[in-house]
RNA sequence: GCCCCGAUAGCUCAGCUGGAUAGAGCGUCCCCCUCCUAAGGGGAAGGCCAGAGGUUCGAAUCCUCUUCGGGGCACCA
């Protein structure tokens, strides 16, 4: 409809354009918008204000040069010229209501459309280091990405969902040696914890499988662990970095390679396997988990360096290589291999986006905790030093989540193993509302994230109003069926029996849908859908509790409940964008 | 110190990329089930859009400065 009018303006305007009346060089934007007011029509233009100053024309003067020279259109009733200069457009009731008919015929697809022209676009999320349970900060990551994946999938875009996974460095390192420490204290070992350590129960529960499955062949005596380390903090001279990284080659020395490698994998394979299912039970899937070691096997990382060397973007100072970021825009230079020789967390990320844009996607998305937003002038100053188009990159970044449980914040540190995890929180409020919850701030504002009313089972909490909108359809078809009524489409001619202020009202809200689908998707708000949601609810809500839909007249039955059924359609595949269910009985 | 994000009703937030009288939900106050689920609906009160300048036909929206919050400034990941 959008764009049947966009077209009405176009081709007016040309027309004044030969005529004479208006420039043939002019500056054009047209945008129709939704009205506010009833009263302004269903859609406006502001065409004329914003060509007034290039026209040398009054605003007025010029929309009505535009409403004469438009075309006549049958979905046009009216066209009003208001206010400064807007031009206001009526739209016939009988196209409007065409789009019950339309959601018949689409069903799950309505509201998709191609605009996406295939473009393969990658979305990368969460991404959390497997050092452990994922955390609720993760959840709105995960939240907010599967979101805008689907979005961008439902508007034709070809979506690839990835998950990269840290399992090179050395907080992985550390991981192991927490783990082994645990699993040695099970043995009876007296170990002194690390300051530095993992110190979650989780650790304790990969220490206990490790010893259920190779028993006492990793055992090595606390003496021989534990002897001339480097202090730790808290004692004379102490670091806890530098005493974690003694204890992590303390760790690989005495296990020699084979047995580093069991621990190792051990805690990264149950913490991985662990945060797989639980995204997944939070309606999270990816076509791939991505390693960051396979990037080393691969030889990638090698390849982005030595292509960074040889046009000319690295230089050596005090024994490490430095990237000369700098150049595009970033605020210092940053090393790419350490002094030790070992490549740091940024020559991964280096390679990993190469890797990206060589695999040919045509966008590429990031989505970030805020936390990390330090970072992107330096991975975007990689691509440009590898000569790739920047603008293929696209970085969201999405702030904290903070909990609010009896209007107290809950507090959280991973290190010190306290915090809530998502798992957790979905058996607190289910997934319906953790999804929904997430998606319903937009991705740059802070989130109190209210538990209380997340879990509450009442009109305060939008997500059972929606769903309730959509049981109330399936238990009105219920009663219907059980009062023997038999239902069919009715024609568009039957239809206009739908003409009620209220009835009015809900349709042109389903008119809306397949817009902010593309809207929200576009500009990866998923809020505007959760929004859009809640509003046609509470249309039908109003419209439920002001008429009867199962009525004696059965041409006005019909066409009733043709109206909810296209309702609960659009409920149900609005919801089905935001991962949330859709229950029949409530 | 530098950089990023935010500041809109008592609370939590929208505001469609510069448009018409700034909107929801919760909370408060009134009203509505002889009726398909009251997990619902209707109405009222509630605002100097943090503050000050600027840009223009027009600013909550764009620019500058200030104030207050959150985050970031590693040879960690």
């Amino acid at each position: 409809m959008k764009s049947q009018i966009q077209t009405l303006i176009t081709q007016s305007i040309a027309t004044l354009q030969q005529n004479g009346d208006l420039s043939q060089e002019l500056n054009l934007n047209i945008q129709i918008e939704r009205t506010r007011d009833k009263s302004h029509g269903d859609f406006a233009c502001n065409i004329a204000l914003m060509l007034s100053k290039q026209a040398k024309c009054k605003p007025r003067d010029l929309a009505e040069k535009i409403v004469a020279a438009l075309p006549a259109a049958a979905v046009v009733t009216k066209v009003d010229i208001a206010g400064p200069g807007f031009i206001n457009f009526f739209i016939n009731e009988g196209a409007t209501r065409a789009v019950i008919g339309k959601i018949f015929e689409a069903g799950e697809a309505f509201g998709h459309s191609a605009v996406g022209g295939g473009k393969r676009v990658q979305v990368e999320f969460v991404s959390a280091n497997p050092t452990g349970p994922l955390h609720v900060g993760h959840g709105r990551g995960a939240a907010y990405g599967a979101t805008v994946a689907d979005l961008l999938t439902a508007v034709g875009f070809e979506v690839h969902r990835e998950y990269y996974v840290n399992d090179a460095g050395r907080q992985m390192n550390i991981l192991a040696a927490s783990t082994w420490l645990r699993y040695l204290e099970g043995c009876g070992e007296a170990i002194t914890f690390p300051v530095n350590g993992y110190k979650g129960q989780y650790i304790y529960d990969i220490a206990a499988e490790l010893q259920q499955a190779h028993g006492e062949t990793l055992r090595h005596g606390a003496a021989a662990v534990m002897n001339e380390l480097y202090p730790d903090e808290g004692q004379a001279d102490g670091d806890k970095e530098l005493h974690i990284d003694a204890l992590v080659e303390r760790s690989k020395t005495l296990l020699g390679a084979e047995g580093y490698k069991i621990v190792f994998d051990a805690a990264l394979n149950t913490i991985l396997k662990d945060i797989r299912e639980d995204l997944q039970e939070f309606g999270v899937i990816y076509e791939k988990w991505f390693s960051e070691n396979s990037l080393v096997a691969s030889g990638a990382i090698d390849r982005a360096v030595a292509r960074l060397k040889e046009s000319g973007h690295l230089y050596q100072e005090k024994g490490a290589w430095w990237f000369r970021s700098t150049d595009f825009g970033d605020e210092k230079d940053r090393v790419v291999i350490r002094e030790n020789g070992q490549t740091t967390y940024f020559a991964s990320d280096i390679a990993y986006h190469m890797d990206k844009l060589e695999r040919g996607f045509d966008q590429v998305i990031d989505v970030w905790g805020a936390d990390h937003h330090g970072y992107v002038p330096r991975v975007k100053a990689a691509l440009q030093a590898l000569g790739d188009d920047v603008d293929k990159l696209d970085v969201l970044l999405v702030q904290f989540a903070i909990l609010y449980r009896g209007g107290v914040k809950a507090q959280m540190s991973t290190r010190s193993g306290e915090f809530v995890t998502l798992r957790q929180l979905r058996d607190e409020v289910g997934n319906d509302a953790a999804r929904f919850f997430y998606v319903l701030r937009r991705c740059e504002q802070h989130m109190d994230f209210d538990l209380d009313l997340a879990k509450s089972q009442s009109n305060d909490n939008p997500v059972y109003y929606i769903q309730y909108a959509h049981a109330r359809v399936c238990s009105v078809l219920r009663q219907l069926d059980e009062k023997g009524f038999s239902w069919q489409l009715p024609d568009e001619d039957a239809l206009a029996l739908l003409d009620n202020e209220h009835e009015l009202a809900l349709i042109s809200r389903l008119t809306r849908y397949p817009e902010v689908v593309e809207s929200a998707a576009l500009s990866h708000e998923p809020h505007q859908l959760a929004y859009y949601l809640r509003d046609l609810a509470n249309d039908f809500h109003t419209y439920y509790n002001a008429h009867q839909f199962i009525v004696d007249d059965a041409a006005l039955r019909h066409a009733r409940i043709a109206l909810i059924k296209a309702t609960r359609q659009v409920i149900s595949n609005g919801l089905g964008l935001l991962g949330v269910s859709t229950p029949e009985k409530m």
